[in-house]
DNA sequence: CAGCATCCTCAACGATACTG
DNA sequence: CAGTATCGTTGAGGATGCTG
């Protein structure tokens, strides 16, 4: 068929619209933290620190986001001075896998994606 | 040992720093247009129209930004009407694996997701 | 058809300072 | 320690109109 005439593939919508990550995957620090938490609980500082640059506001801002999408769970104990721990929830926990085939991908095509950068 | 006091651990460092998305799959279009472009090539009206909502301005900055980094090529044909076709390039296609991930996981948890959300 | 030009909005992100 | 308050910046994205 003339491919200037060729009607429009139905399905193409529904795999756009598939296509959306509901979940905050593309802000600058969701991805991070998710990393940062899976092998346990931590602190505010534990937090603030690894992610070089993130100021205590944006982090505050970023955890509560994700308490409100069930990924975070936020646990404050009454001492002094006061502690707090954040932790994956099990369902924040189910975003590790397909995070990892992102930072995969990532990892092995860095070098790649710098050269062609570098070139233009 | 004191929870207060514990060190950081430093491969959380490294681990942060593993988990950036160099790629743009955080913004709004670049993981949409990939999915689009998995069937074979497009032209810029049969990624205009499937990507509801997207304005020819952001379109084109998209294509160009995932040209530069070589994930798309741009082929213009000398004809009248003018044709153009987007299509995925081999390492454009490397992604789409890593992001079948992410998809399924957001058409799994779409649900629970928008059940906590409407909860808060 | 495939865009470019222009102007505009808004939310993420950041800097700095301060507090229970 | 774990934040909050305030202010400022930035750039992705959008609206509209025009063109080769």
């Amino acid at each position: 068929m003339d491919p200037v005439t060729r009607p429009l593939d139905p399905d193409l919508f529904a795999a756009c619209d598939d296509a959306r990550p509901m979940i905050r995957i593309g802000d600058k620090w969701t991805t991070k933290l998710v990393v940062c938490l899976r092998d346990g609980p931590r602190r505010f500082n534990e937090l603030l620190r690894p992610l070089r640059g993130i100021t205590p506001k944006v982090l505050t801002e970023s955890l509560r986001a994700m308490e409100r999408d069930g990924l975070v769970v936020r646990t404050a104990y009454a001492e002094n001075p006061p502690r707090v721990e954040y932790a994956l929830t099990p369902f924040g926990r189910t975003l590790l896998e397909p995070l990892a085939a992102i930072c995969t991908w990532t990892a092995q095509h860095q070098s790649t994606l710098n050269e062609v950068r570098a070139a233009s």
